[in-house]
DNA sequence: AATGAATGAGCCTTCATTCAT
DNA sequence: CATGAATGAAGGCTCATTCAT
């Protein structure tokens, strides 16, 4: 009871630590195979527990993705959503800094699986749809929108169709996890994601910047 | 064909109207529902057959699968190929074409969902990315590709890393139509594919052709 | 393929007959066990095929039992129905003939077990009871209504509230049924069923009948 | 009760009321759900306590319900046992006072929806079955057929088959209680407690009194 | 060639019971 | 005494696939 400092609080740990072990396993599980063809059976083997234990923690299959995503991919876009409202530089480095960022902490980790995953599946799981949309893309378009809205405006970028420029900007990033899960494992190579966001930047910098700034800032 | 006023029974006239009526109705189902949640009793209804039959013209549901994607895809490829190889204009021009002949022939068509469900599902089924992978991103890669290599060659466009820009310039399409098939019932109104790929093509455009073509042919 | 008349049409005998072996086996079970606890696996080994082929002819357990409480019950009432409206006699003779004819053809099989059963476990299925309800409570509750009420136009019957009574005459067959499938294996010997029906038979006539008609008519 | 102000914890404190509180929580579920449909958590969180402290004082559901039953109808017996013996009047007074004594002490109360619930599920537990046989059926039915057999000895009664008589007398009773917690809440209004066993009493001594006692008592 | 009845493995979800704390 | 996290067996339902006719 009061051992030195050996604390072995393992039964303590259990409690609080089993919802995240259980959202890592149901992450690795809906990546590898989708949401349809994962079976909580396998969720709750890989996080070391029984199927029941699952319910005591996710009410059902659909809570249960909810609860990955509200864990893996809400709070990426809350702190984006801080860092572009701090960002006092040029637009272009702001787009730059946005899609590092994104890359970083959902295209190359494996939260992009479960982006490419409601691409995949959403149309058979409405609620899912719902959800993701009112969680996610709402707020990571307005985020976006938000950015080239303030280019425009301090005359860093020229005027465009925020609105549809807002999802052109988007459809590259969202197209390159789609592949990083789908063909990318056929694709030998072919599919490098740094240059092909490189690529993307110059281009869509290109086609942004106002004709007489194309002394474009340097990447 | 001809033949006296014998009168076979229906069926056995229709033996080679068959597949492809098994197909279109695979097609259609596929397309509504995905090909997890696609039953082949269902496909079978639709093409006014019994689920027997489905197996005496395919192995199984991948069979199927790869046989809908060979019949409604492959075939716009090849056209496409044709197409722009007799092609003698402005890349620009081309581009255009191109984006709007691949909207007409498979975005805008029941052929898109095919696009958004090989991206989906290609994931859990090897076999069948792989198959998609030779037959149609290979395919439509180079072809892309050669596009770009002329236009730099013609001095139309600017010098670009092609191998990269290639796939930028194929992701906002396949984005499209992700999103047509999955977020989009959900999204209301947001989702223009028309004024999508007008923004689209003037940010490429605007990106691609060279500083002192700025003015850009009109759409 | 053309043996002389040794006819075994085993297999058109299979499709027609399939539907009344599992209602015979479904019969058996929820009799035996309860609507809740009979499984749809062992009604299903018990007709000697497997468990998809229950789907095949019943939507799902609910409406399995339907079709056994269509199956067992309500062609009983409608043959009752039939007999009371022809009858002609002493109402008296009318309402041993009802409660004899009913015990012969529900009491004494297994029918009377899902009589029980829905007294048991209707609160838990409300779809069930309202089924039962409509197709029987109120066909059944109509018919021995008209009775009471045709022997009191006749005279036979002394003057009585007719809708307690329809009740009051219902309730011993049903408590009757319930005991012989819950505590009735337990009660050795106790539970008579034909002394049972003959005492209330005795009793209820000797409180219906006018007291001028004293000299009842014999059993 | 009256300690000094040294508060124990609360629990403690409640320590010999447990058993009660965790009784009147399982009454009432299992009046509302049947013995199948509820679930001990349910009966524990009812009773303010967890999951694991209902096995502490009970050894497993059985066990919960035996004394479910124990506390809540035994008694009853018992009261009604004392009153009966005590009783000096006309037996046809008697039968009244029985009746309407059940009926108050457990047909108006939650006691009817266990005795429901025995026949409704003793058949698929053949130990609450034997139990409820033992402890209240037979020392009922003793009950009973001592009062009519008193009723024919004072010539109160005409002689009848008293054991049967016995059952016909009960069974009224435990139908109402049945319709009452199971096609009770689906037959609006039809079921009206109160005339229906005016209606039966009637019924019942007009068919018991002798002939010559025609002028009943009044009720 | 065509049928469609039959199969049976597969998966989500519930809940009585146990036991470490 | 009390807790409540954990277990795991059980059951309804679906659907790709087979095969007797």
């Amino acid at each position: 009871m009061q051992l030195p400092a050996e604390n072995k609080p393992r039964w303590e740990r259990r409690k609080d630590a089993r919802p995240q072990e259980l959202l890592a396993a149901a992450l690795d599980l809906f990546v590898e195979r989708g949401f349809a063809s994962t079976r909580l059976e396998d969720v709750a083997r890989r996080a070391g527990v029984s199927k029941g234990t699952l319910y005591l923690y996710f009410e059902n299959k659909e809570e249960l993705f909810k609860a990955v995503v509200r864990n893996s991919i809400v709070p990426v876009i809350g702190d984006a959503e801080v860092s572009i409202a701090a960002f006092e530089g040029h637009s272009a480095d702001l787009l730059r800094q946005v899609i590092q960022n994104w890359w970083q902490r959902i295209g190359a980790t494996k939260a992009s699986g479960i982006v490419k995953l409601v691409m995949a599946e959403a149309g058979n799981f409405p609620e899912l749809a719902q959800m993701y949309q009112e969680e996610v893309v709402t707020r990571g378009t307005m985020m976006i929108r938000g950015m080239l809205e303030r280019a425009i405006a301090r005359g860093e970028f020229r005027p465009v169709d925020v609105v549809q420029m807002t999802q052109v900007l988007m459809a590259p990033m969202l197209t390159l996890v789609t592949w990083k899960h789908s063909v990318g494992p056929c694709a030998r190579a072919e599919l490098n994601p740094d240059a092909f966001l490189a690529t993307f930047l110059d281009m869509a910098l290109f086609g942004l910047l106002p004709v007489d700034s194309r002394a474009r800032p340097a990447a």
